[in-house]
DNA sequence: ACCTATCCATGAGCTTTGCTCATAGGTTCG
DNA sequence: CGAACCTATGAGCAAAGCTCATGGATAGGT
């Protein structure tokens, strides 16, 4: 029935003055609009304009429409743009899932400069998963997910973006801050604080406490980054963290990294995506970014494997 | 590129959840969908779903078109309608919003008046807006709101066509029923009804009881005005209501009005249009009409400005 | 594990739409 | 009064759009 062509006609008509020039604009002849207009006027019973001489005044019909031309052919247009922009990869919504806190710190470092590189690219951030984070990336729930943990399935390929030590932090009046390193035996009597999710997937635990069979003297959670180390600052216990997390809070906390064990636990932040959203040149970039971000961080002790998307 | 029948099909798609039963509802073959949204994802370089086994889930631009089909094709359908209504030489259907719960008293006695004089105007009142009543009046939603806040932006036109105080309703048993005004101290202990709208949006709240930080012993909400009144009449509770509207009811219903606190709360109820619409005669005859309606309803106290439209 | 109902994709063919061309009829200037 | 503009209209043709027929795939029931 009333087609964008008729309000297209009805526009450009207003706009140019006639019908003839109207339909230069519309690279149309004068001829195709006449028709299209009239067909328009006898379907909707009502004249578009009055035919005065050899001009056009639109009746209150023609008013109206054109009013909703003006209102609706510019959206018309922009959705046409962003259509191509979604083509190009240059536009869209970049759905980051995350299932580690301390991600947290570090994918706000890494999202300041994208967002600036990637103007049209909004950036969501997931935290909460019904089917954890693989099943979210699945479920096309988010498009990229920040891990620690990667699994490597048919379908999705996860990449190192960052590598990281997991420390011990203490206040500078502890008796393990002079420390070179901690031994699993010296946290019998500490309390640790540690962010409220299972021991499994605590580093310390998993990585450190239970290959000892060694529990501390008590065991606190706290949500936030930040009350956990002014907790750990002001002597109410200790908590394991990322060396670069610690030394960025530490010109205002009173807080000292010592290395948990001998050798350190090693740690690596993968970015996973959907192997069929691999040419889709913003997604794309945001892994780059990510590892980009790395070299401009305070450095792991030591540089490990940068990319090895077959490790483990 | 970008036709109403790609809006329609994907609105449709949504709708009713498949290619096949949208086709029935466009009555067409569910093969001409296909063929269409194949051309326009060519055209425009992406997919619109993602072909998930034998289901259609959006993709990003999918429900891009969708949100810009469900803005537009209700504005196109519309225009339609209103053409159809020139065509027969009606005038066109008056859409009036409202924003507060007693305009809607006063509104009918408007109404009635207004519909008897132009006999080719249809008159549709809506109280329920996605994105509030300024919004509706922007998305040409509605074509006029009333609202006790008017608002002056840039393309919109307010103008107060009603004065009225708003008073406390008890019953003439109550003991503020002789007071010649109260005070917010005196609801400390008064069961208080009212609509169900935030309080902040209640005046009695906002004007009243909050600057003095004052708190009634309960509060309970009630949908319509007459069962709302019947309680304040069987002694269940207190009310804020318009002087007028209280005054109405006194016929029949044990009620008393007590101004609120000295002064009393003055209010006005605004009429708001957009600009573009200011030609439009039965627009503005409905403006005329509320204002003169004021003049025959029971005087408020004071008379105040009647018309200012750069108030506030 | 099959079978059936239902979904979407696709190619061929036909109908209809919509465009252009050619031309006629008016109006506005100089 | 005629030249230079308009718009309207009919005929014919090309292209767009629809239907029909069919095939492949999947979900759900038995």
């Amino acid at each position: 029935m009333l087609e964008r062509i008729h309000l297209a006609i009805i526009q450009a008509v207003d706009k140019h003055g006639s019908l003839t020039a109207a339909a230069k604009h519309l690279h149309l002849t004068q001829s195709a609009l006449s028709h299209a207009i009239r067909k328009l006027e006898e379907q909707a019973g009502t004249q578009i304009w009055f035919r005065e001489g050899r001009s056009l005044r639109p009746t209150q019909s023609g008013h109206y429409v054109l009013g909703l031309a003006k209102r609706v052919l510019p959206q018309l247009t922009l959705a046409e743009e962003r259509l191509g922009q979604f083509a190009r990869g240059e536009r869209g919504t970049l759905r980051i899932g995350m299932e580690c806190h301390p991600c947290y710190q570090w994918l706000l470092k890494v999202v300041d400069p994208y967002l600036a590189r990637w103007p049209d690219v909004d950036v969501d951030v997931k935290q909460r998963f019904q089917f954890g984070g693989i099943g979210a990336l699945f479920a096309h729930e988010i498009d990229l997910l920040v891990t620690p943990d990667p699994l490597y399935k048919p379908g999705l390929r996860f990449e190192p973006v960052f590598d990281y030590e997991q420390v011990l932090v203490v206040n500078r009046r502890h008796r393990l801050s002079d420390a070179t390193y901690v031994t699993p035996e010296e946290l019998t009597n500490e309390i640790l604080i540690t962010y409220p999710v299972d021991v499994e997937r605590l580093d310390v635990y998993a990585l450190f406490l239970m290959p000892a069979g060694i529990a501390p003297r008590r065991h606190k959670t706290i949500e936030t980054t930040d009350i956990m180390l002014q907790m750990v600052s002001s002597g109410r216990g200790v908590a394991a963290l990322p060396r670069w997390l610690v030394e960025e809070y530490a010109a205002k906390l009173d807080l000292v990294p010592v290395r948990l064990g001998r050798r350190g636990i090693a740690k690596q932040i993968f970015v996973g995506a959907r192997e069929a959203d691999a040419g889709i040149d913003y997604v794309k970039a945001f892994v780059v970014q990510a590892r980009e971000a790395q070299t401009r961080e305070p450095a792991p002790k030591k540089t490990r494997r940068r990319s090895d998307p077959t490790a483990r």
